[in-house]
DNA sequence: CACCTGCATCGATGGACGTCAACATAGACA
DNA sequence: TGTCTATGTTGACGTCCATCGATGCAGGTG
């Protein structure tokens, strides 16, 4: 455990990760809508959403760019959600050597699931 | 074991409801993230992320468009994401006399809550 | 050094999307 | 019947976005 790292969240561009409250406790604002909006239209996409799968289920919780060529979009274009889905936060990079690997940022998810559990209670 | 047959997935256009494992299970195929994708994509909008909060934290689950006025956009705005939201399956209408009720698809929002269930504990 | 490979960036293009004003439709009421 | 109110629909417009080929850059290998 111990894995509850908080990040720092000082940049407006990313107050991502402890944004919002369930989503049926109360209106978000605008302010919240427009943060958590941010996360949901990065898995918006099914190419993304493929890719951040392909990282979240690979062995290690990470993954080689190497690793994903089957997913139906030219290189560049995998480059380009890769970076999208970093920019939302969702995903984070790091080089080592030849290669780059991109791993899920967990505390973004655990916010998202947060929002969403409170509004899949709502019966 | 109990390897948790999925739905046949009939319509194209629905098969939103029961559609894919938790995110770090294994990579998505096209078609899973197909489906997915579509109900993240509804909530990738700042308006349609407060509408729907709206109905979801309405007393009773449920919201007239006429408690709706305040999102910033116009009435017509209001009625297309609405209307999209609807498309995506995660809120249905009734019609009751002069005004129209929207409420939360509990089962939806469940699907999501699991696809992100998945990915949160990956740490 | 030169060469190759993995990945990011650039510029262009076609399509999707959010938004609005104008109009259409449905129900309530007189 | 007619009129008013509450929503949905249409058409248009501007912007964003997914995609690609070409190119650039970093790191490994010879």
């Amino acid at each position: 455990m111990s894995n509850t790292r908080v990040l720092p969240l000082l940049e407006p561009e990313s107050d991502v990760a402890a944004c919002c409250p369930p989503l049926d406790e109360r209106p978000l604002s605008a302010r919240e809508a427009e943060s958590a909006a941010r996360m949901f239209k990065a898995l918006g996409d099914p190419v993304r959403l493929r890719l951040f799968s392909l990282v979240a289920s690979h062995a290690g919780g990470e993954a080689c760019v190497c690793d994903i060529s089957d997913v139906g979009v030219s290189q560049p274009t995998v480059s380009h959600h890769l970076k999208k889905l970093k920019e939302a936060g969702l995903l984070s990079s790091e080089r080592r050597g030849t290669w780059v690997y991109y791993r899920v940022e967990p505390s973004v998810l655990a916010a998202m699931g947060a929002l969403l559990a409170g509004a899949a209670k709502t019966v």
